[in-house]
DNA sequence: CATGAATGAGCATTCATTCAT
DNA sequence: TATGAATGAATGCTCATTCAT
């Protein structure tokens, strides 16, 4: 039940936005009632953060496998990170838009934990950065923080636009980023 | 008057947010009452257009000046146009903001002039992108649409993490925007 | 002014209620603002009490009129009473629906003067019966108070279906009520 | 607890009028919240239309079985039928006061049903009249739509004036009326 | 005479949340 | 586990009225 909970919440933040979407709304799309919503949630912020935390920590377990597979260097890396990304828009669109949308509307008591996972995040993008720039692979004049904001602002916003069901692969999606990111747009 | 209400809305929008702001945290920050507000404004949502749509008009005139100085190559135009977002962020980061967040909050019938503006932008962006390609400027095995929502991505996103008073100046943000969308990250 | 702003008002009241027609709808629709609403009427109150004052004491005079010819007897007269209730409803129907329908809105302030009339009006109708009772032209049988709320209620309300542009003419009108009201449906 | 607010906002209907009652008064008199209100009744105009759709529909049955019987001729139909609007406004004044009152208050999305049950209520009066006049109870050089009109404005209207505690009992009433009706006023 | 800005009290409606059963 | 009745605080919006100019 509370997974489909979840994920009737999802449908609807995805499609009326958080705070245009009532309890009401949820519960009756699943056929029960009230008061069931508020046996398995203690609040409405608390099923918004079970959401983001959810989505950010599968994101996060992506994540650890690629960064510790001795057997890529940076820039593959890199390349599968952004694969990620882009992979999880196409499976999960909903997800992924709640995800990139609604997160302003999580208050206080609910989003210390999603926060510091979203830093996560970030924050092992960028050590593959590092590391590259360290390995030689990546050039040197560049703060990597910069790039790394850069990168995931323009990866993460794919969510508002690419359909995963029109003309363009995940794979032609992620490779166009890469040489972009890569090599840039000079002839 | 009218002004004063947009420009306090915008710091309230910023700071709480469109849903959890009311129409009485305007006016008593303002020191007048609803009456005053619904004389100047039909509704929240016509406030909402009204500052979407001041924001998107100031950017679509910056542009075009840019697009049509004939003394401007495309990767000069293309910078300037960066350039404009971000100072943009930098000068009223309040109001990139509310634009770039509240987006979602602004419902049918008072998109529709909002939306077609944004495109507008966006296409702007892409015609330049185009011509680059055409003059020989830019690479020709790269989507430009798909270039377009890249960059707009990368760049649009600063609202969230930019900030002014900090140790990056505009120029400095702009120029590693541009190193990277022009020459990439490859050494 | 204030008989055009009278006008419109009837109009309104007509068409969309008392309550539901604001100050700001009758200006509007006259062209001006509401101070220059408030420069003729005290208030919403007075205009309403004004409109019906104006026309019951049209119809008190035309009742006069009638009630001291001496040349009619007294079937005649209640034929005349009739007739000017009927043939107010086909000159001025929106003001007859408007007194009819609208006096409930008429608060304590304002309503003495409007009762006081109205009920003459119902006064001088019965006493046309009690005499025709006297004269031995009516039966007297049959309490001459509620005759006249029968006989009132029963013209009256053609406010709400009499359409005089339809195809009964007021004469046709007025005669039926009057076979009805002096000989019954009996065969 | 939906026949408590029912009850009570026809109390306060008849007296202080539709537009003037707000639901605060309606819950206040009852003791709940304005929430309860909420839950049992989507709005003010759903509740209006159910007064009316509960007030019509009692009425209609009652016709009914009247229509029905097989055991009376016209005019003791046509008795009875005055009979039950006048027994009602007796027994149930205030709703009937209401009903005739605030049906102008109803509007589009809530008015549709109300408006062909009252119909079918007139119509079934007329109906009597019909076969009266086929039957040769009644005569046959009178319109039955507006003797129905003229009949119903007469007894209708009752409720305006008629105090059920005073001296006239229901069946006086009735008998006055029938007489006029059906004699006529001339000795 | 007329305007237009401003008021303020009020109102219908919403909705997350509670809780006894 | 789940229900359904009830709460109460909030919210966007309305509108008759005032008044300085």
């Amino acid at each position: 039940m509370k997974d489909k909970i979840m994920k009737e919440s999802i449908d609807l933040f995805d499609s009326k936005g958080f705070s245009k979407t009532t309890i009401q709304d949820i519960v009756d799309n699943i056929g029960v009632t009230k008061g069931t919503f508020y046996y398995y949630f203690e609040s409405k912020q608390e099923l918004l953060r079970d959401i983001h935390l959810s989505f950010i920590e599968n994101l996060l377990h992506q994540q650890e496998e690629i960064i510790n597979d001795k057997n890529l260097n940076n820039k593959e890396k890199l390349y599968k990170l952004v694969y990620i990304i882009i992979s999880e828009i196409k499976t999960s669109g909903k997800s992924a838009r709640v995800f990139n949308r609604e997160i302003r509307h999580l208050e206080k008591d609910h989003i210390d934990n999603v926060n510091s996972k979203r830093r996560e995040f970030r924050l092992n993008f960028q050590k593959v950065i590092d590391e590259g720039i360290r390995e030689g692979e990546f050039r040197n004049d560049l703060r990597s923080d910069i790039v790394t904001f850069a990168i995931l602002g323009m990866v993460n916003r794919s969510y508002s636009w690419y359909n995963p069901d029109g003309e363009m692969s995940e794979d032609e999606i992620v490779n166009l980023y890469m040489e972009l990111i890569l090599n840039g747009l000079t002839k």
